[in-house]
DNA sequence: TTCAAACATGACTATATGATCAGTGATACA
DNA sequence: TGTATCACTGATCATATAGTCATGTTTGAA
């Protein structure tokens, strides 16, 4: 199909468009003003194309080289082409697109969710889904497609995986004074022995963190009973907040607790638990969809503040 | 005028093109079957189309990819275009084109006439208009166009000047038997002073030819005054053959002249006269007319026979 | 689980095309 | 008859695109 047009050379967009250029202007100096080098560019091109077409597109008028009637024609069409293909473009550019950014829950909601406007940003007002996932579903997700952006621990993606470092996680242990014994520093609370016998919230989901803490409990010696299993961070927070609960909380959800009179202590059994968030993505995905690199850089930068 | 389609790259008519095979065949390897190479470049370019328009113009169905909603509308783009650009070069290749060919009265007629035929069937069954030019018009004529190819004396051309070379004129004193005194040998025919007593028939035009032989004539002692003169040397040939005239022909022009009992001989003052003609051309003419190199070296194959 | 088909990708090479510069003609106009 | 404008051309460089090869990944089917 079309075999005519390409078994010999001279025909290309360019070239089209510099003849359009031409054919608009009226003659190539006008199509080039004050830039001789364009118009010997021009000059040569619509050479290339009427040895193309084997057609005299062009004739003299005077000193000036003006489109012939063909020439004319030619003008026309390749205006109505390359408005087509521009429409096209735009149209297609202004489709909506719906990117997805996949988490575990609390990032989202203490990450994500506090810039997600700016992430809007970068991505031409596109409309944002966040997904809550399993850590280890993250990078197949991302994979297949079904996530465009995951947030995931840096030790869970393959060798040669994009990304981009983004925070590196801490836990603490977060109470309100009142359930430390009266009289008691604050650093009682690191002591497992204590643990035992505050009353602790915890997610019920089976997520990785709270498998660990469980994990992490047992080692202690603890023998590890929340009094409330919640459903998000969230909620930890909250119960954390009200005095009701102990808890576990990721650096990212303890802003403004100590301001509250909570107690904040680093959390030593998940000390090296190593969460080295990163930010990651399905490369192909973001040129399908038109994001470059300059935008998921600042998307990094923005998910770091 | 369509800044946005030009100021990135990966648009291209090749790409478009595979795009457009691709969408027809239905997949990458029908688009390809059995060429490995080929569907790795339609799959790198459909990446870089979509990455250009920042859209997905295919999407998996199973293990084969198909065009997406927006990709068909596209290939509908393409297709439009590519025909339309196909009709326009139709158009232009299958429109008739008048070639014309200038030279001296005697050369049409005796070097180009016969062979009209094979001219044409090397411009594509062109229309041939045949011009007379004096020489010295004939390099002017060709330059600025009015003339797309030209028979003329190799020295008449300028230093680069393109051209073909296609026989090397010689002039014969040519003469019915008994124009001559009975007795007498055909070389008799030579003697200047024969001449004189001759009666002549030469040009009127004021043509290069018509010019030096009046010159010779006067070199050699001789007080010209041809009986008849002439248009053409058609004419010219007619007078002598019926014997009512002694004339001057160029050797294109004495075929067949001995059958019939002329007597022909060397001219001897035209025998440095010089006349090594060339086929000459317009260069950018041609390309514009379509007429490749191949072509014209079958012209001046045909026209040196 | 294994295999082959279909597609994708990295790393090249080759080629066409575009860009730039310097210089030459041609034409109109003062 | 200069002179400025416009167009053309040869030469060369820079770059985008096409082409090739090897290999990896996903998917459906045996």
């Amino acid at each position: 199909m079309f075999e005519k047009l390409f078994e010999s050379n001279g025909l290309s967009l360019d070239r089209l468009r510099s003849f359009l250029s031409f054919a608009v202007a009226g003659s190539i100096a006008k199509a080039a003003p004050r830039d001789v080098n364009r118009q010997s560019q021009i000059s040569r091109q619509i050479s290339e194309l009427e040895t193309f077409f084997g057609a005299e597109l062009t004739e003299r008028r005077g000193k000036e080289l003006v489109p012939s009637a063909a020439g004319d024609r030619l003008a026309e069409l390749i205006r109505q082409q390359l408005r087509d293909l521009e429409d096209f473009q735009h149209e297609q550019a202004k489709t909506k697109k719906a990117f997805t950014i996949g988490a575990g829950a609390s990032i989202l909601d203490w990450l994500v969710l506090p810039v997600i406007g700016a992430i809007r940003d970068e991505l031409g007002q596109a409309t944002v889904s966040l997904e809550t996932f399993r850590s280890h579903t993250l990078v197949e997700a991302v994979k297949n497609g079904r996530v465009d952006f995951a947030i995931v621990r840096k030790n869970a993606l393959p060798e040669n995986a994009k990304s981009k470092p983004l925070i590196d996680l801490t836990f603490h242990l977060c109470l309100s004074r009142h359930l430390l014994k009266r009289g008691t520093p604050a650093s009682a609370a690191d002591d497992p022995k204590v643990w035992q016998t505050l009353p602790f919230t915890a997610g019920k989901d089976g997520g990785q963190l709270d498998v660990t803490l469980r994990q992490a409990m047992l080692e202690a010696g603890v023998d590890f009973h929340p009094v409330v299993e919640c459903n998000s961070m969230l909620q930890a927070r909250q119960l954390i907040e009200s005095g009701e609960c102990a808890g576990v909380l990721p650096s990212v959800g303890i802003h403004g607790l100590e301001a509250k009179g909570i107690v904040v202590r680093e959390f030593a059994p998940l000390k090296n638990y190593g969460r080295h968030l990163v930010l990651h993505w399905n490369e192909r995905q973001m040129r399908r969809r038109g994001v470059d690199g300059a935008a998921i850089k600042q998307i990094a930068l923005v998910l770091r503040r």
